[in-house]
DNA sequence: GATCGGTGTATGGTCTGACAATATTTGGTC
DNA sequence: GACCAAATATTGTCAGACCATACACCGATC
């Protein structure tokens, strides 16, 4: 193995599976080979094979099973979320962001969304929201509640057809949870919100594009007081 | 260590270090344990720990120097742009993203950020776009050109003031970088692309935050013709 | 022939111990 | 005080061993 790029061996062995997956074209679903062979292949020792994989394994590129079989080792994955979702939490712990940070952002995300998803949505996409609309009607709990309105903002982000932003928003969406059940005790009504998401249902499947936006803008200053309207 | 959250050794080491972070206050530049006393205070093995640790490196949290000394060990860092560039390079390589999505949402921070900072842009900031500005008059090489744009692009970013942007900015320029350049070989000439920017430099200095959002609108959409507008 | 059950085996997960590489600290010498 | 050599603390790496798991295989039984 070329001791070239990055001293560390890991970080050859990194580099040197990153190589295999664009000149193999493979694909997720696809398989890796085992901890034992890959070491041999390469000339190294296991544990810089495994740190390499648990680096893969953490920007949601590959999942690793034990056992026997098709399923077992380090399969190619996709699951930006899980990667984003710990980053969030992790810097909102150290202080290097803030919920206001967040919450902007996904302002911005749903806004832009919005504007797209008016242009022509996906059947499959407002079928999903009219589909957390009802569940958010019969949600017994705050946390109920705020599992569907998660499931509607990330169909309306889905509508947009931009797998980025879903994979931010979900992201954010899941850092803001705790935050959106609290906000739904404190409120302790949901009808206002309701309103809104079908307001915001209505404008994507019939209205503008400046009417979805106009929509979520008003939803989500109601939602989130602190957020600014651009 | 309790046995309760994630059966891998290594997460559940994962979250004592992410407990400790927590309860201790530990900021940015603060160090953590050497990996042979976590260790053993954690009464796991070495391999456990570096695998978690190599987890806390992949997403930006700490970084690790060998050595002697305060600058040895792993020390409390912040760094969301390596990990969102390593996620979407090889994202990109699994065809799990397409360029006009990154485009696309590039897009869309842009558009927010020049919207935000036309508000009232902070000196620091609108001093980097000038710096940029001048040093893409004098670049002498594609290469150098989008050099100083990335910088300016950024600094535009920037003076939103919203890190989390930023960051997500930063990767999807380190992205787009091969791109770029090719762009401005192809194109042959750079005195569009600098009358933009200096077009949005005075939007968003002088003008109205409606001004900034267009002239951004306008200049992405001559460099990334792709690029839908929205 | 089909089904069930036990055994084999490939795989990741973990620990231990050892050594190498590196950068600072320490101490001795001029 | 300045400089150089040795000690030391730290991460980086490897090798080997063992465990837990989940499937594969094969034989016995119906």
């Amino acid at each position: 193995m070329a001791k070239l790029t990055g001293t560390r061996t890991f970080e050859q062995v990194l580099a040197e599976i990153e190589r295999r997956i664009i000149l193999s074209g493979l694909r997720v679903g696809d398989r890796l080979p085992g901890e034992r062979q890959l070491a041999e292949e390469l000339q190294v020792g296991r544990s810089s094979v495994r740190e390499a994989l648990r680096v893969l394994e953490t920007l949601g590129l590959v999942e690793c099973q034990v056992g026997r079989g098709p399923n077992a080792g380090a399969i190619l994955t996709y699951d930006p979320d899980g990667t984003l979702t710990d980053l969030l939490r992790l810097n909102l712990s150290l202080s290097s962001l803030t919920m206001r940070e967040i919450i902007d952002t996904r302002l911005m995300i749903e806004q832009w969304s919005a504007g797209q998803a008016a242009h022509g949505p996906h059947a499959e996409h407002t079928r999903a929201m009219t589909a957390a609309l009802a569940a958010m009607d019969s949600a017994a709990t705050p946390e109920e509640f705020v599992a569907h309105d998660m499931a509607f903002h990330i169909a309306l982000t889905d509508a947009a057809g931009n797998t980025l932003n879903s994979a931010i928003m979900r992201a954010l969406s899941n850092t803001l949870r705790h935050y959106a059940v609290e906000a739904v005790h404190r409120l302790g009504h949901t009808a206002d919100l309701q309103a809104d998401h079908r307001l915001i249902h209505t404008a994507i499947t019939t209205g503008t594009p400046a009417d979805a936006v106009a929509a979520v803008t008003e939803h989500l200053g109601r939602a989130y007081p602190l957020a600014t309207p651009m």
